[in-house]
DNA sequence: AAACACTCTTGACTATTGTCAATGAAACGT
DNA sequence: ACGTTTCATTGACAATAGTCAAGAGTGTTT
């Protein structure tokens, strides 16, 4: 149990097996059904999820419409970090596209893991530097390049995500309508 | 010197005079002039940059026309953080909007200080942990909002920004077009 | 003071994306 | 295996944003 968790762990950060088997101790297993919740907006967000196994989203949603902040697979991190760190009212919904086991870290375990153990720090640290890294690029692909090729830059850096998640899912990820989408892909597809 | 980069900081993690001095011995100093360059694409960034004095602003450069990722005022922190961590070349410019007065840590004043100075890596955990849910909010006001909504709900979070940047850079940064964003003003002020 | 660069606005036109509605195919649950 | 939901596609039309070009107002430089 936990295998993808702390593979993921020592690939930023090394750890030795009593550092392991202390921050296993903090850990909380967690199963979803497909379509179940694991936060919904107004809720408190309770913990940072890990993906062992599944897929989830996280979206919020306006006037009735989904926008897609984040898909969350395999070896990836999901949380409402902002309620998360100040306890207020989460704005986003995050649940599972297909049965997903998560290991959880609960805010009590974050913050006990951030006293007794400075690799924890690090590891959150370097988890999100590598978010906000790539958070700036895809706000740049977005203001700066034309759906088609936000598209293709997308099926090239998430192709697992692509095959596995319905195209309207995409398309909200991307900020555009479905049809929009299909009509992308089929200008696409004629010029092939 | 280096008054309101101290005040931050204490604003995340309170230090002790020692600490502080301590810190402030790795800390660089750097005048820029209105239209200089901190840094330009394909140079390797060398340091994170503290705005004491000025406006800054991060931007990438695509077919000749230009995305701003960012602004930074007195009191922000810019950088291209993936090119300063990896060592690659970077793929914004950062340039001053007004003659500028900075705090850079370098990158070895970065390593070292992660070494030594815990209370930093905590300040940078914290610090960059607020840009990304700031990020993830811009992102998803861009993916989910009409242009309008994102110029007045701009305005309001950043008056200061909006009163001291030229109206075409609020555009690029929100990814519309001058002419685009000119009309919205207009269409607003004839409502009004 | 004249020349220049920069910024913002506006108009006419084009391109892109959204909306609404309908259809067929695939996947799902029982 | 059946009915039900979910998904993707398409068409006709509306709304939004981009393109290109021109002009006016500012402020800066020399």
């Amino acid at each position: 149990m936990y295998e993808l968790f702390f593979q993921k762990f020592q690939e930023k950060v090394p750890l030795t097996d009593e550092e392991q088997e202390q921050i296993k101790a903090y850990l909380t297993p967690k199963k979803l059904r497909k379509r179940q919740y694991l936060l919904q907006e107004g809720e408190v967000c309770k913990a940072i999820a890990f993906v062992e196994r599944g897929a989830l989203r996280e979206y919020s949603v306006d006037n009735g419409s989904e926008h897609i902040l984040q898909f969350a697979i395999e070896g990836w991190t999901i949380s409402d970090l902002f309620s998360f760190l100040t306890g207020e009212q989460a704005t986003y919904n995050i649940d599972a596209l297909e049965n997903a086991e998560l290991v959880l870290i609960t805010k009590s375990a974050h913050e006990e893991l951030l006293k007794k153990q400075p690799k924890y720090e690090t590891y959150m640290r370097l988890l999100i530097t590598g978010a906000y890294i790539a958070l700036q690029r895809r706000l740049t692909s977005n203001i700066s390049l034309p759906v088609e090729e936000r598209y293709t830059s997308f099926t090239e850096m998430y192709p697992d995500i692509a095959q596995r998640v319905p195209q309207h899912m995409i398309a909200s990820f991307m900020g555009v309508k479905p049809e929009t989408l299909s009509r992308i892909r089929k200008k696409m597809a004629e010029r092939k």
